[in-house]
DNA sequence: CTTACCATGTAAGGCGTTACATGATTCA
DNA sequence: TGAATCATGTAACGCCTTACATGGTAAG
């Protein structure tokens, strides 16, 4: 009953406050879950249909669309499978900063080309806190019409502090290297 | 030429500073690395002898260890091969956070089972801490001793930063879900 | 003398992405 | 009518971890 694959719990969880077909999966993953969390079509599809083999999801026709629409929709099992993976311990966080990386081996290519990937960690940040503090607004104004609103407001205000630090650290970080 | 792999380019990345045993990478992945990146010896020890196949990296036995080692040299081609890495744009940084992904479906087994990670989080954030403020220290003593040692101090500020971040955080994530 | 650590590696298997393949529908 | 987006899926392949396998050495 162990080893719960990741895949299998996001898209639970997803389908735990409603119906989706695969595709609305993806854009769900990546709009609200993208800051912590990403899977591709090649990973959803089979795990959806996996899902449904073991009883956690059902499967059905969209008859109301035009559209060739399969819609999931998670089991008694299904949320029972959800809750006891949500209950146990967290194992690992895991981090993949290819910027770190390049700057932590930095000192062979010089400061240039470091400064060069500040900036460029820096503007993509930059880009997405403002979907990050619009979701905050959101949330906040509806923060009593859905219980979960409450927990994904969590999520999202650790997106936003952890950029707003990432920008300090890229001021401080070329401080650093230009000789403060 | 392209799709350098990232293990071939920690490996030289670290063998750029000092010629290394297999065990010795090993151990600065999991000491110095770890906050952003990781690898097993089951990556390690293939990559290795690939990059001497490659020519980016010689191997020869220590002759004056009483112990099997074998270490591992970074050869022109090698450095060459790492330069080009580090000046090619940063293509993604990439999170996989269990904690949030958790958290963000929280509501399906309510409030204790949140603080419950978010007190593992933060248990586990406080035990790193001092590591990366002694690694500040040390590198601080030494800035001008080692070219090297300013962009290792520009990721240990990073996660100096994060982590002190990472624990507000956690302290308005309480307040948030017991009611402020 | 035994525990902890040093030291190197392989094999199996898991997990995931990328690229491909296909086609409908909506909107300008 | 053409582009963008909706919508579902598969196949190949890549990369990595886990578990296994083996043995030496240092320190108490």
């Amino acid at each position: 009953m162990a080893n719960e694959k990741k895949i299998d719990c996001v898209i639970l969880g997803l389908l735990s406050h409603e119906e989706l077909t695969g595709y609305e999966i993806k854009k769900r993953m990546d709009t609200s879950l993208k800051y912590f969390w990403s899977a591709s079509y090649g990973s959803i599809y089979p795990a959806l249909n996996d899902l449904v083999h073991r009883g956690l999801a059902t499967k059905r026709e969209d008859t109301n669309s035009k559209r060739n629409k399969l819609i999931y929709t998670i089991t008694e099992n299904g949320r029972d499978y959800l809750k006891k993976w949500l209950s146990l311990p967290i194992e690992k966080d895991e981090l993949r900063y290819e910027t770190l990386l390049k700057l932590f081996f930095g000192s062979e290519k010089g400061e240039q080309q470091a400064l060069n990937h500040i900036e460029t960690f820096e503007r993509r940040i930059k880009e997405e806190l403002p979907y990050l503090l619009h979701a905050k607004t959101i949330l906040n104004e509806n923060i009593n019409e859905d219980n979960a609103h409450k927990y994904y407001l969590l999520t999202v205000e650790f997106g936003i502090k952890t950029y707003q630090t990432y920008l300090e650290w890229c001021k401080e970080a070329r401080k650093l290297l230009t000789g403060e």
